[in-house]
DNA sequence: CGACAATTTGACTCAAGTCAACTAGGGTGG
DNA sequence: CCACCCTAGTTGACTTGAGTCAAATTGTCG
């Protein structure tokens, strides 16, 4: 929006970028590649708890996240949020709205954050003339729904303790793919975030998050975790998380 | 599959179909139908109970319910079906394979159930020259995300009279989509399919239709719904359902 | 007509929610 | 540098909505 015509202001092009094969341009190829490079914008840090759009806001852009982390939600009818999804390095978001010409939900920085913008028309064009962009759009929109449906299962069917398991080890494997430490890192997101995300309050995280603590499967500081006996999460979850398993 | 080479065996042309307008081609016009309408396949009937497609199938094509019912459903770690949609006559199913090579879910009729199938492949080709189709099918894949995440919604945050009042509206609204009667229909589904999908035991399902029976607020015999107090069932919602909700 | 499947109803249980203190960091301003 | 406050998180006691188990009822179909 208030990026100037050099589009390309903060940082590196795609192809240095650090996230290179876990973001979009995966399924891309050398020109191709260019040519997408040429119509993402890097945009200013987005400060802690600022929103990238907000719900019905006109779409017009996918994003992908550079740095931070970034949470999106819905309103339910009695205005209180619903957190669909956590966004990390390398993922894309605001896929939602792709359709429609509103964004159903809204994203929010969960700590200051830098996102690359993608204006869709431009990626719609190429998407017209390269097939590689083309199905990599669905395969996003049909991961997305996959993560979704994989929540859905969580939600109707799990216990407190077997979601909150599922849910660490769903982030441990995407610092994995990151190649960051899968058994040591730090939240993004508050408790209240998890719990509303995972259909718990608040108090109910805690005392599952200490339970497990006191069963040595994890140690916790605050928001850094340590995975202790990630096979024994495994077991306690039962069930994989989304975006974290490769068979859909 | 066992599809003759005159594909056209079972019924009309899209722009003669009953469901023009509420299908696929909503988007679509004039010679662009005429198109689509030679890929179409239409299926003889699927007898109730079987498969449309098994998960992990390659993923080959779209379908359009054209009568009966079908669920989608996913198989949990455990081996357990967790329904994540009902289909209805007009509407699109398969969208969730449509990234990876393979189905994530399997479809099921619930009854005897006429489908039309969509390879995709050419629906693809279509896609890369007609503008039209493509937003279309984008459309079709980004309801299919809301619709799931209301349903998110629904079962992280609502009791089970809300879960099911929920549900019947959002029937409710398909019916009347189609022409039919909002307040008079028949349940494709038996109980414990309504809760499966809303994550709820069978014996609560029954209680809460008892209930609200008792209430004055619908009637019910067998499969037959009629619903007394629309407007009362909206508010014992709150929320709205999947599906029916215009604000995307 | 029997056998099986689907649904309803009742009695009891329990996982998670509610309410209410309490604790620990992390700034901030004097 | 410290007193203070504010937010995030933890812990305990109690409640409750929905699950479990069990039995009765109804519908369906060979």
């Amino acid at each position: 929006m208030t990026e100037p015509a050099h589009a390309h202001s903060f940082q590196t092009t795609c192809s240095a970028c650090a996230l290179a094969g876990v973001c979009l341009p995966i399924a891309v190829s050398g020109d191709e590649l260019e040519l997408l490079d040429q119509i993402i914008q890097r945009k200013r840090p987005i400060p802690r708890n600022e929103h990238v759009y907000r719900a019905n806001e006109t779409f017009t852009s996918l994003y992908a996240v550079r740095s931070g982390a970034v949470k999106s939600y819905r309103l339910t009818p009695d205005g209180e949020e619903q957190i669909v999804g956590f966004h990390l390095p390398g993922e894309i978001f605001g896929l939602d709205g792709l359709g429609q010409a509103r964004h159903g939900s809204a994203a929010v920085a969960l700590e200051s954050a830098a996102v690359c913008e993608i204006p869709f028309a431009r990626v719609s064009e190429l998407a017209g003339q390269l097939p590689g962009v083309q199905s990599h759009l669905l395969q996003l929109m049909s991961r997305e729904i996959s993560d979704d449906q994989h929540l859905l299962i969580l939600l109707s069917k799990r216990t407190a303790e077997e979601r909150i398991a599922s849910f660490l080890v769903g982030l441990s494997s995407r610092f994995r793919r990151r190649r960051l430490s899968a058994t040591r890192f730090r939240l993004p997101m508050s408790r209240a975030d998890i719990g509303n995300y995972l259909g718990l309050v608040i108090e109910t995280v805690s005392r599952v998050l200490t339970r497990l603590q006191r069963q040595g499967v994890l140690r916790l500081d605050q928001r850094e975790v340590e995975i202790i006996d990630l096979p024994r999460l495994h077991e306690v979850a039962g069930v994989a998380m989304p975006t974290d398993d490769p068979c859909n």
